[in-house]
Formats: structure tokens, sequence, C-alpha cells
DNA sequence: CTGAAAGCGCTTACAG
DNA sequence: CTGAAAGCGCTTACAG
């Protein structure tokens, strides 16, 4: 049943104090006496009052609403990723706000103008570039953006990646002292500063020892299009011998093409690597050697500078960059003690 | 740089016209001459105004947030469904603020109770049951709810799951009728409906032709749960020659146990059977026998009852129910051919 | 520590 | 179709 709305006025009344009184009580920011706070809260029960939260957002402007901007849950990288915001964001007094946008400019923009109407508090863009329009648009009334897992060509957007650079780098220092030499690498996707670097990273590492990979294709965090691209690449003369994946989600695609459709032993033919460490690369089904990018580490370091932020505190890193750590499992072997059998 | 507010009064100054105007135009509920339209719009853009959705929240006492409550994110079926959601609810003009919560009752109520204070225009409850004290705090104000993928003691809550009783029903006839004589069921949860369901049906399934399971195990809907309860059934005499596994997300960990501890074939020597048909179980690597929940017409079909609810129309079903299809793969196979050779 | 008063930025009858 | 006026349920200086 629809009984009629239960204010702060009606608490009050019932507790023979003032309105603004009763509203102090709930916002929490004022000291009143322990025994009618217990007399309010009492009256405010009974009653079935809730302390609406949206006029004081409105009032203040800022609702304590997170906007959470993702790509796609597909990766179960974001999933988990997802949860952990969303317990952390509760645990500050915040709620998120989930909304998916496929990284398309327009669609993203049109996305954040959207829920810029609830006021928000503040914005956060997991696999997401934001646009030059876009942060003029949240520059305006001050809405604080942070980007996770992504960086751009404006470096100034606050950001928590991996030290995804350095993690492309380890994982071609490894491949090459395990004795591979066709090396291949299967990028993320290079319009991304996560996919570009960790690219770069593993070029530059290969470049150390003087080698240069047999390929290096780009496949768009898509699943579907790692396939394809492994196809291609496994169907040339210098077949490698090892494959850096851009993430664990297409390593998963990329060793599914390998061993059901070309029959490829991993690690016997080939070596596999992937990138982020999600907890299936655990699983005994492929027990993937890969680079951890630990999502919990990551989202409450985004959180803590969101929160900086809205609180106007000195900002004093704008780029938080988590070390990768490299988890060698059962994909990668060591090849230098059979390199004479080679030509056998 | 955060320039003063820009509020409808000064769209209005700027068009020369009244504040309700202005008010009338955004909230696109009235007819306006197109001329003027277009010049407030104008003026909008460059003066940077912005249509503040909470003060009508305010005003009505609904905002267009609509509270995803949801357990877990690990199970790629509901990540799958939030995606869903998140894009459905768009298209109907609303938001989806996700929560996730334990499915220890006081999680759940004060997490529920954290929201409504957001004016929330209705609450879907993803595998998560709803405490009769929840629903009556929704129901004061009047408050829908629709649960998903879950169904409860309280009849009366509009809810949204697969056929499960039927769903299970199938599975024991395809297993007897592809001539297993060992059969166990590893449950999903009994203490949820959808879980008892598929355990029920499953049963009875197997009644039918006077089969009995060999063994009915509850793995609380978690991958490590179920890998041990996995080992604890195939560690005795009749050792089951296949299992049906309550979801999709558990099958993979009893699958993990089987072939990687155990050294089983599948389906040589154990045929498995998981439910919901998420992605992954396509896959090269598992290519499971399962069947088919889907994700997104139950999503569908769930905003659908709930905006129904919102606009107070009359509400022709409570429960939609969603014909669970079985979707054979390499996970099951015909035993009834090899029957003589169990002796030799 | 508490109250009276004004106001946040819209919406909504009520007139014209 | 449009405007003047009141009001949504709180917060916030300002007094006491």
């Amino acid at each position: 049943m629809t009984c009629g709305k239960v204010t702060s006025v009606d608490v009050a009344r019932a507790t023979g104090v003032s309105q603004p009184t009763v509203g102090r009580v709930f916002a929490s920011d004022a000291r009143v006496s322990p025994a009618m706070r217990a007399r309010m809260m009492e009256a405010a029960t009974a009653l079935g009052y809730r302390h609406n939260t949206l006029v004081r957002a409105m009032i203040t402007g800022r609702s304590n609403i997170i906007g959470l901007v993702v790509a796609y849950l597909e990766n179960p990288f974001y999933a988990e990723a997802i949860e952990r915001f969303s317990t952390c964001l509760k645990a500050r007094g915040y709620h998120a706000l989930l909304v998916t946008a496929s990284n398309d400019e327009n669609n993203v923009d049109s996305v954040v103008k959207d829920i810029m109407g609830l006021q928000v508090a503040g914005m956060i863009l997991a696999s997401i570039s934001a646009t030059l329009s876009l942060t003029r648009e949240l520059d305006r009334p001050g809405i604080p953006l942070v980007l996770f897992n992504r960086g751009q060509e404006d470096a100034m957007i606050p950001k928590v990646t991996a030290a995804n650079f350095e993690g492309g780098r380890k994982t071609a220092h490894l491949l090459v002292r395990r004795g591979h030499k066709r090396i291949a690498h299967v990028s993320g996707w290079q319009g991304s500063l996560t996919g570009l670097d960790r690219m770069n990273g593993f070029l530059a590492g290969l470049a150390d020892p003087g080698q240069t990979p047999v390929a290096c294709i780009d496949s768009h965090y898509d699943r579907d299009h790692a396939k394809v691209v492994t196809r291609q690449v496994f169907a040339t003369p210098d077949c490698p011998d090892a494959v850096f994946v851009g993430n664990d989600h297409m390593a998963f695609a990329v060793m599914e093409v390998l061993r059901h459709e070309l029959a490829l032993d991993i690690p016997g033919d080939v070596s596999i690597i992937g990138y982020d460490d999600v907890k299936m690369a655990a699983w005994q089904d492929f027990n993937m050697t890969t680079l951890c990018q630990p999502a919990n580490r990551m989202v409450d370091a985004t959180v803590d500078m969101l929160m900086q932020m809205i609180s106007g505190a000195a900002m004093p890193v704008r780029h938080v960059k988590i070390t990768s750590e490299l988890i060698e499992r059962g994909t990668t072997r060591d090849r230098t003690k059979d390199s004479q059998n080679d030509q056998t």
C-alpha cells in the first residue's frame, strides 16, 4: 500500500523538534544529544521515514552517484573490476551507476551527457577513451574523471593502469631467454594506449637482444578477431614458436585455434603468454602463463584517486602505474635444450 | 573551470520566455512551437545548460534509476545479464544502479534500504532472494520489484526464470536414453528455488523410468565447493557415469577435477551436462552439453515486467518462465552400444 | 546545540 | 500554447 510520503517534517512533529534538527541527524553532520537522536530514530522507524538523498544532491549539486562507463563485460577482467568498483564505492558512501558504451566516440559522449543530469559526483571510464569534448563537458561543472586501464593523448587526465610497457618488455625477455626464435604478438588494440604500450614494450624487449617479431597483428580485444588473425599468422612459412597475446581474454581464443583447429601442442609446439591473469588463466584447462594485472588493486587506486579529486585534495600523482608480475605456468617451456633437434 | 550553475531560468532569460516553458521543453512532455524550441536549444547549448533530472525526481518522488542487485559477477551468465540490463534499461530511459550483495539477508536488506534513498523507480534482484521485511519496505513507497532467475516462497513477487523443473527433467531423460546407469547430480543451491527446481525436475525425470541418482549433492553455486563435492562423489565405489551440474559455472569446475585430477575422459568415462549455455560452454576446450537459459530474453522479459509495474498497468502474468533447450555437444555420448563391454 | 527563514531548480495545477 | 505562483523535501547561513 502506498501511504502518503513521510518527510522529515513528520518525524520532527513526532519527536517534538524542528525539521532542520531531523535533517541534521540524518545528514549526520551534526552533534545532537544522544537521547534525542534515539527518540528520533524510533519515531522515524515507526513512521517509515526514509531520508531522501536526492534532495541533498539537488541542493548541493552533487549526488552520491559515480558514473561507471564500461565497454564490455565479456572479458572477465572487467566483470571482476565492476564487482570491486561497486563494493569499493559503497564503502565510501557512493553508488555505482553502470553504463555500457561502445568505444564509438558519439556513443560515449551521449552516454556521459545523459548521466550528467543525475549530478554525478564523479566519473570512471573503464577501457574507454575520453574525447576532448567530453572532457570539456565534465570540466565545466567540475565533475572529476578517472580513466581505468586506459590512457590517452591528453596526459593530464588522471588514470590507473598496469605498467604495460614494462610488462611487455619482461615478456619478450622471458621468451628470448627460453630460447624462442620465431616470436609473434597478437596485440590488444593499438588504438588504445594500453594495447600500444604492451606492444611497444614487447617490441623493445625483443630488440634488446636484437630480435624482431615474425608477426605483430592487431585484434581489437575481440575473440573472433583474434582467431582470424591466429589462423593467418600460422599459415605463413615461419610459423611462430611463441605468441604473446594482448590480454587473457583473447589468448584463450588463440589457444582454442592452435589446439583445436591446428592441432598444435602448447607448449610443445608453441608457447603462449597472455596479460591480466584473470581467474580462468589458472584453471587447469588453460594453466596459462600471463602477466598479472591486479583488478582489485587497480580499482582501489582508481577510487582513491577519484575521492581525492572529489574532496578537492591535491593530487600528487596523475598516473598510478601498477607493476605486472609475470606468472609462469604451463603454456611456456624452455626450448634452449632442444635447439639442436630443430633440424632433425 | 567551474562556472556558476546554469539553470532553466538562465535559458528562459536568454530565449525571452518563462522558466516553466523551458522546463516543458526539456521535460519534453509539452507541445511548443518548433521555432521557439530551436531557439531555446541553441541558447541552452551556448550557455552550457544541462537539465537537472534530480529535481524532477525529487518532485515526483521517482527517479529514473533502477536498482540492480546482484550476488556475484564471477559466473559469466551474470556478467552477460548485467550488460544487457544496462543497455535495455537505457533504451527505456532508465539507468541501472549496480549494487552487489552477498546472499546474506541482512546485507541485502541494508543494501536495498540504502538505495531507496535515491527514490529508485524500481528494483531488480538477480539471483538474490527478497526477505519479507524487504518486500514490505519496498511496498510502502510502492517501488516495484522483479526477481531475476530466482523465485521464492512468496509466489506473489513477479519473477522471470527459466523453466528449470522441465529443464532438469529433460536432462534426466537424455541421460537415461543415452544408456547411463550411474547418474549423479551436483546441484546449484538447494536453498534457491532455481537450484531446487532443476534438482527436483532432474529427480522426477530419473524417476519416470524408475531410476534414482547415485549421488545428489549441493554446492552453493561455488566452483571450489563443486570441486570438493566432485572428489567425494568420485571416491565412492559406484563412481558415476554421468553428472548433471546445476549450472555451467560449476560444471567447468567439475570437468576440471575429472580431467586433470582424476584423469577421466569426458565423455568416454563420464558424461557432463551443465545449465545456462554461457558463451564459454561452446568453446572447443569445453564443448559442453548444456541447457540454454537465454540471458538476453530473460533480461528483456524482466525489464518489460518492471516497466509494466512502473506504469501501473495490469500484470497478466506474475511468472515468466522461459523454456530451456537442450544443447547437445561433446560432453555426452551414447552408451547404449557399449553396454555389453561393461563387464569385459 | 537548536529554531525560523530562505532557497536549491525544477514541476504542476491554475489562469489567461 | 504560455505565464505567475506555489511547492517538492531537504540544507544552510543566521540568530538565539
